[in-house]
RNA sequence: GCGCCUAUAGCUCAGUUGGCUAGAGCAUCUCGCUUACACCGAGAGGGUCGGGGGUUCGAGUCCCUCUGGGCGCACCA
């Protein structure tokens, strides 16, 4: 019979709990981050554990991964929570980006126009037009309410997919990255790395993406394999010598040739050095250089230079001062108007070749300059096909192309060998999970070729916050932009009007222009602690939460959003942003690819979360996600969550019997009352699955922690529950009762706690039946006190649970039920082994339904079963 | 080209600072509806720990090397 302080289910089951826990937990504020209050600021931090969310896209649609990677981050803060931590563990959005301005797009019907008057009384069409030429221009602020406005429904389903996942987030700390707030911490943050000459800009060569029409920075790069072809192309020698042969993948860009290249080294071409040749078609004249990024061994060891064909061509140029001759416009076509340096050149036909190529895009000219070549006689041999890598902006589906245009930089050691030293030092700082991590970081670190681009040509996003001088003739002044005053941040300097000048002014020669361009969503993502640490708003509690505890991530983003992060914080707060990375690996499908859109192999999160499917269910998801390591990509895996079905179903189950018997609350920790060797024996393995999952989850290690515990877990019910189900029910007495009782409800305790970061629906409805408050807001267990090694040995129950196993496989081998009556039972082994067993004989007996037991010490190494008689069955 | 990870049972994975006979789950087979659990329980079979070499009393674990898989960075004429 229960003990009248527990209430038990007749039946107990996992379907239900999901909606249960979640309202309960939100109705008490379980979660709710309790922030120290009238204490000194180093003690408040030191009771603080704070995590830096990734803000996930509301926009953009959910995945397996996000299940996967934030229930990871989720079982640490439940951890943390239990160790007496108060947990600061918000969770934003990020509708900041390329997703959310399409999606706003084409939800609505609108584009983004700086340019168009702000509208306080604008609402969308009705519908929507199909073509999106016929999109309303609006300003960034009705663009960016109409993104706020919508941003409420999509984030909605997020939450409720995180909520049904049981994640511990305090959601009264949630934010957005296009929201007043962010635009203005985004904002400050820029002008004061303006200030401290962390920010410039510059007119410069960049990666440039035609299609969006924006500048891009490296870290948005990404090589894509492409077909090309080698052109073997003859340059003519100013005195009519034999011609310089070269070869180029981009024949297009020959009307931009600046100079040929060689290896200072490089006996070929040691003559030519310092002389002139002409341009095929043009009649340029260029320059031979030398310089020793040239390499010998590629297509015919000498290069032709383009103002720009690629990065290279920019170091050439910038290191041998070569004239620009730039082509490729911002529309990533050929300028439309003849260069002057080509109607100037010597061939008198030049001026009528490049009419063939003006106008045309890079892919059409080279198709059109490769029929003039071979007409001229300048194309020596047929184009040779090859396949190379090419840079593609991360988002674009043309190659990029390199174009001057004046940019916003911030230093990231990127042209700086002290400061780059400086980062990777702050990367060294980090406690990284797992650990291997930081090569990533360290080799894009080492391997950045420039500042980080900020200024992106887009019109939704957080504008640069800066205002130009126009002198008399209406040329901007860049050198000394005006700055807002920091209490009119957020400002958007298209709609805003700099202090001491008039709208009208705008434009007008002697007035003012506003930065056209918006920041790059990382230059708002990188501030994320900051902004959730409320810096430049309320220093107090930025000292209470700052540098994070913990940042958790995807691999994939640590050169963007991990990186980005440790330069602002550097250069802001002079600190590592946190203390511990942990980078969470990425979902393949069951054949071990990547899940992605394209493949269809995509599974809908909400689906797996369901209670009513077989293997699904939250903590069934849960545990699958807990099963992997942090870093491991992991496939996804039905049967793993079905495994964590069964688990909390057996915890359920267990706990159901236990407290079935009379267990209760107030037996906790009575090891006064434990008289057996038994359960002494119990308690004593479970001090030690404490100490070691406590180990591993002070380690991150929260999966090795779950498997030490599940491990326990399963050796208690199958082997210890079956053991003392005979003395639990008072068939050895009152005493030996107790003792049984209170080992039952100390094993019980402890595992519940061990599991909540786990399973918390589980957990939690059992806790319930016989205790009070929420089982997520108890201490993490200790090792229970008062268990002396002697007579508290652990191998007593590997002994007899070894016996009884014998048992079992005798019963099994004799192809009879476990149920059947033994009449006798004769043990063999070890001596010492066998006066384990015989500590715990009672039990035993009552386990196997043995009547009589013997034992023989042997010499050998192992308990065995030497006789096993079986009872008579009764007839039937 | 530089660097990182990885290779253990048919499958998915554990294996701490080297230490008893290498583990778990799934799958397979056998038995069993026993007062928690048939969405279950009991048991069985199944591995030259990718190959080779080395260090050591002892190597899945450390070192070297080769091979396969994955990834990061760089290169891009």
């Amino acid at each position: 019979m229960a003990h009248p302080s527990v209430t038990l289910p007749a039946k107990a089951g996992v379907e239900g709990l999901k909606d249960k826990w979640d309202r309960h937990w939100e109705d008490e504020r379980t979660y709710a981050f309790e922030e120290p209050a009238g204490v000194p600021a180093e003690e408040a931090r030191a009771q603080i554990y704070s995590i830096d969310t990734p803000p996930p896209t509301a926009s953009g649609s959910l995945h397996v991964g996000h299940v996967f990677s934030y229930t990871q981050t989720d079982v640490i803060a439940r951890y943390q929570r239990m160790r007496g931590k108060k947990v600061f563990y918000p969770l934003g959005w990020d509708d900041n980006g390329l997703p959310t301005e399409r999606r706003v797009q084409n939800y609505f019907g609108v584009r983004c126009d700086p340019s168009v008057p702000y509208d306080p009384d604008f609402t969308p069409p009705e519908k929507a037009p199909k073509n999106d030429r016929d999109f309303i221009p609006v300003s960034r602020q009705n663009f960016i309410e109409l993104c706020e406005q919508l941003a409420v429904e999509d984030e909605k389903v997020f939450e409720d997919l995180f909520r049904s996942l049981g994640l511990s987030v305090d959601w009264s700390y949630t934010y957005r990255t296009v929201d007043d707030t962010s635009r203005a911490v985004s904002q400050r943050a820029f002008l004061a790395d303006l200030a401290a000459g962390h920010a410039y800009s510059a007119d410069a060569p960049t990666m440039w993406d035609v299609t969006y029409r924006t500048a891009v920075a490296q870290a948005e790069l990404e090589d894509r394999e492409r077909p090309g072809a080698y052109h073997r192309v003859a340059f003519h020698p100013a005195d009519g010598a034999a011609p310089i042969e070269i070869e180029t993948t981009r024949p297009e860009l020959i009307p931009a040739v600046a100079a040929l290249v060689a290896h200072p080294d490089d006996e070929r071409y040691q003559p030519y050095f310092g002389t002139t040749v002409r341009s095929p078609l043009f009649g340029v004249e260029v320059e031979v250089r030398a310089h020793e990024l040239a390499k010998p061994d590629k297509g015919t060891g000498i290069a032709m230079v383009c103002t720009f064909g690629d990065l290279t061509d920019v170091t050439w140029w910038r290191e041998l001062d070569l004239p620009t001759r730039a082509i490729v416009g911002r529309d990533g076509r050929l300028s439309r108007e003849t260069p002057e340096w080509i109607a100037q050149g010597a061939d008198p036909k030049a001026v009528e070749h490049y009419a063939e190529l003006a106008g045309k895009t890079t892919f059409s000219a080279r198709t059109a300059i490769v029929e003039l070549l071979r007409a001229s006689g300048d194309l020596l041999g047929e184009p040779r096909e090859i396949s190379h890598p090419v840079p593609f902006y991360e988002k674009g589906d043309k190659p990029l192309e390199v174009v001057t245009s004046r940019q916003w930089y911030i230093r990231n050691g990127g042209r700086d060998a002290e400061l780059r030293q400086k980062l990777i030092e702050r990367g060294r700082e980090l406690q990284w999970h797992p650990e291997f991590m930081r090569a990533r970081y360290e080799n894009w670190v080492e391997g950045l070729n420039g500042d980080w681009l900020v200024s992106r040509q887009r019109y939704f996003g957080v504008p640069i916050p800066l205002w130009y001088r126009l002198d008399e003739r209406g040329e901007p002044d860049y050198d000394s932009p005006l700055v807002p005053d920091e209490a009119q941040l957020p400002v958007d300097p298209a709609a805003d009007v700099p202090a001491g000048y008039t709208a009208e002014q705008r434009g007008e020669p002697g007035g003012f222009i506003g930065d056209p361009d918006v920041l790059d969503t990382w230059a708002t993502s990188s501030l994320t602690p900051l902004l959730l640490g409320r810096w430049g708003r309320d220093e107090d509690f930025l000292g209470k939460v700052y540098p994070f505890d913990l940042r958790p991530q995807g691999h994939d983003i640590i050169r963007t959003w991990l990186f980005a992060t440790v330069v602002r914080a550097n250069s802001l707060t002079d600190a590592a942003p946190w203390r511990h990375a942990a980078l969470s690996g990425w979902i393949l499908d069951p054949d071990r690819k990547k899940m992605s859109k394209s493949k269809g192999n995509v599974v809908v999160p909400s689906e797996i979360l369901a209670e009513n499917k077989p293997g699904y269910g939250p903590d069934a998801v849960r545990y699958w996600a807990s099963s992997a390591k942090l870093g491991a990509d992991t496939a996804y895996d039905v049967t793993q969550m079905q495994i964590g079905r069964r688990l909390a179903m057996k915890i359920l189950n267990a706990s159901k019997f236990a407290l079935g018997l009379g267990t209760h609350a107030e037996q906790v920790g009575r090891l006064d009352l434990v008289t057996e060797a038994l359960d002494r024996a119990l308690l004593s393995r479970l001090n030690a699955t404490v100490e070691e999952a406590t180990r591993h989850f002070e380690a991150y290690a929260y999966a090795q922690a779950l498997q030490v515990t599940e491990s326990f877990f399963w050796s208690f019910t199958d082997d210890y529950v079956e053991l003392v189900k005979a003395r639990a029910y008072g068939g050895a007495g009152e005493e030996a009762m107790v003792s049984a009782q209170v080992t039952l409800a100390t094993a019980l305790d402890a595992l519940l706690r061990l599991f909540a970061p786990v399973l918390p629906f589980a957990t939690e409805e059992t806790w319930s039946w016989w205790r009070s408050g929420s089982v997520h807001r108890q201490p993490w267990p200790e090792p229970v006190a008062g268990l002396s090694g002697q007579d508290a040995d652990a191998g007593l129950l590997d002994a007899v649970a070894t016996a009884l196993s014998e048992v079992r496989r005798h019963k099994t081998e004799a192809k009879v039920s476990q149920r059947s009556e033994v009449a006798r039972l004769e043990l063999s082994g070890p001596a010492p082994l066998l006066e384990l067993v015989r500590a715990a004989e009672g039990d035993l007996l009552s386990a196997g339904r043995v009547a009589e037991v013997s034992y023989s010490p042997a010499d050998a190494e192992a308990l065995t079963v030497t006789a096993l008689d079986l009872a008579e069955q009764p007839a039937g």
